[in-house]
DNA sequence: ATTGGCAGTCGCATCGAGGGACTGCCAATT
DNA sequence: AATTGGCAGTCCCTCGATGCGACTGCCAAT
């Protein structure tokens, strides 16, 4: 059982901590406004809060400094949802508005959350599973390439290349492009793929082999984008805070750069819920147990949601960190949903 | 006047430094076998590199390291071209064959560099000016969204959606695509911009306002791509030789994820020839002073080359780095020529 | 429940001594 | 003239000891 009192000492241990990276003490506890006590009667509630497992000493006779499980308590207190200062959502808005496409909004984003909270900022890309065809384009290259282009109603453009065994005529491309248009548009993403699967079939058995490969290079576009893409930036912020890694910042990197680590965690915290949400130490498994995260949803509507969020120590500013990365979700919500399909109407 | 003799003296201590990192000391150079002379001469001759700055004493009574100049001597005197092991190679192929476009195949091949070198690796996207316009398509989104798709015949695709004021219909948007089309088909990307400006003033008076909406939003598109971008993978190995820089590797770091240095640089060294050439250390400016780059261009052709190449500290082992960005490049023109217009011809 | 006081513990910075690793130079040798 | 062995000198680095400073833990008093 503890006190509100040693909440609040908690609380305070946590925020001297994440700004001077030095243990506690219990005078310099006591000396703040607010706490009426003795350094001494501080000193009851940390042996409190030590039982409780909430803060720890780095060894006998030294400030205390708070464990994974006493920033979590500490994260999961906040309420007040401190928006951005006027100055920073102008520079957002300045920023983010003359992007041109997607990759470039997304890109441009990125690089803002790592400059607007000192870390390591990183932005998963939508599903596009639940993204519509719109078209289907067949462009000849030369006499036996093929690009494929095909375009979704999310605005999204994905292309490649087919080779061909041999060269063919624009009526026959043009009967092609008819065929698999009427195939698939409308369809979402991941109907299309079982969709194409059958065309060859139905085709005669002399254009079947044209059919299959033309399918086959649209499928493998598919897969390709299917697999989840992830966006890093700021990763020299990383470096900066060396000093809260026991031995190395090297197994950090290493994980963000492989990317699968953060694209599970990702998935699983996409599902945690629509507001912004954090993960601490060693709630997370092996090269990321000394890093916390902090992430939200965007584009929020079902399961398309991206996701975005920062990582750095555990030793971070939770409160700033939480409320940067959901004013950016917010606005990068606000941003993408004209190109849903859901909402035809938009503000000019 | 260095001798012969001083110059293997030279080469011994910056290979010895370079997998040591590790002051190399007289008497270690004249146990090593090809060397029949006695510590005390490889002194004199030590001396004499001195003098040239060509090495250099961390403090009285240490072994030597290489200078900056040293290495530049070590560098502009190696001949030996080592080939990749036929391992490597065929890893190579295996992991960049089945990349589906450009992007792709630019991605895995920094990955690839990168891991090959257990350095940074860098890849500038080869500038497009020269390339030329394929096809110009115009597909409605909405009542009132167009998105334009401009595909080049080296097999690159750039899309953009423009905002329209009022909706129009299939048979206006039939002619505007029929007009650009003529217009910029077959031209460069460099000269389409001012193709297309001259179009809104043929057009008529009242398709005015559309045609000039739709260039507009082209030329963005082509702005876009056209600013230079950088592909980096491996940027944690360089935490991992954290040692060999006087502060910190942040400075480093950073710059890289500006992009903006590392692309000046990469400019510069595109004109210094088709081969791989190295900037050591204070060869660059400021926050790269304390490192090396290698790096070459590829596709090589004429002004429209790419650049490929790895950064680490200036003590990373020039041989290995070299060959490995040399066969990289060479492997990585030969995967993009075909695309050329250059060349229709293509094995099988 | 809270407080002041005091002993105890640990980290850390400082200092000096000892050992080890090289070089620089010199005189001898080829 | 180039090379060599030897030796003195220099500097770094480690180790142990010492002292100081910062906190805590506990206890007895309020």
């Amino acid at each position: 059982m503890v006190s509100d009192r040693a909440l609040d000492v908690l609380r305070v241990i946590v925020e001297d901590f994440i700004d001077s990276s030095e243990p506690v003490a219990s005078k310099a506890i006591a000396s703040r406004p607010g706490f009426g006590v003795s350094a001494a009667t501080i000193r009851n509630d940390m042996a409190l809060l030590e039982e409780e497992e909430l803060i720890a000493a780095p060894h006998t006779s030294a400030g205390r400094i708070p464990t994974d499980k006493g920033y979590r308590v500490f994260v999961d207190s906040l309420t007040e949802h401190r928006p951005l200062t006027t100055a920073q959502r102008s520079a957002v808005e300045r920023f983010l508005e003359q992007s041109v496409d997607l990759d470039d909004t997304l890109t441009r984003t990125v690089r803002l959350l790592s400059q607007l909270t000192n870390q390591v900022a990183l932005i998963r890309y939508p599903t596009f599973g639940q993204a519509r065809v719109r078209h289907v384009e067949l462009l000849p290259m030369d006499s036996d390439r093929l690009m494929v282009i095909l375009i979704t109603d999310s605005g999204h453009v994905d292309q490649s290349v087919v080779e061909l065994s041999d060269s063919l005529d624009d009526a026959v491309i043009g009967e092609l492009r008819a065929g698999i248009n009427e195939a698939v548009v409308g369809k979402s993403l991941d109907d299309t793929q079982s969709e194409l699967r059958v065309l060859p079939d139905r085709a005669g058995p002399d254009r079947r082999p044209l059919v299959e490969l033309v399918v086959d290079g649209i499928c493998r576009t598919l897969d390709a984008h299917r697999t989840d893409r992830l966006l890093v930036a700021g990763a020299a912020n990383l470096v900066k805070t060396e000093g809260d890694f026991s031995d190395s910042v090297y197994p950090v990197l290493e994980a963000i750069e492989e990317q699968v680590t953060v694209l599970k965690l990702f998935n699983e915290m996409s599902q945690d819920g629509p507001d912004v949400f954090a993960r601490i130490g060693r709630e997370m498994e092996a090269p990321l147990s000394e890093t916390s995260v902090v992430a939200g949803s965007y584009s929020s509507s079902d399961d398309e949601a991206g996701v975005v969020g920062v990582l750095g120590p555990t030793r971070m500013d939770y409160p700033t960190n939480m409320s940067a990365v959901r004013a950016v979700a917010r606005y990068l919500t606000r941003l993408l949903d004209p190109h849903s399909p859901s909402e035809a109407n938009r503000g000019s």
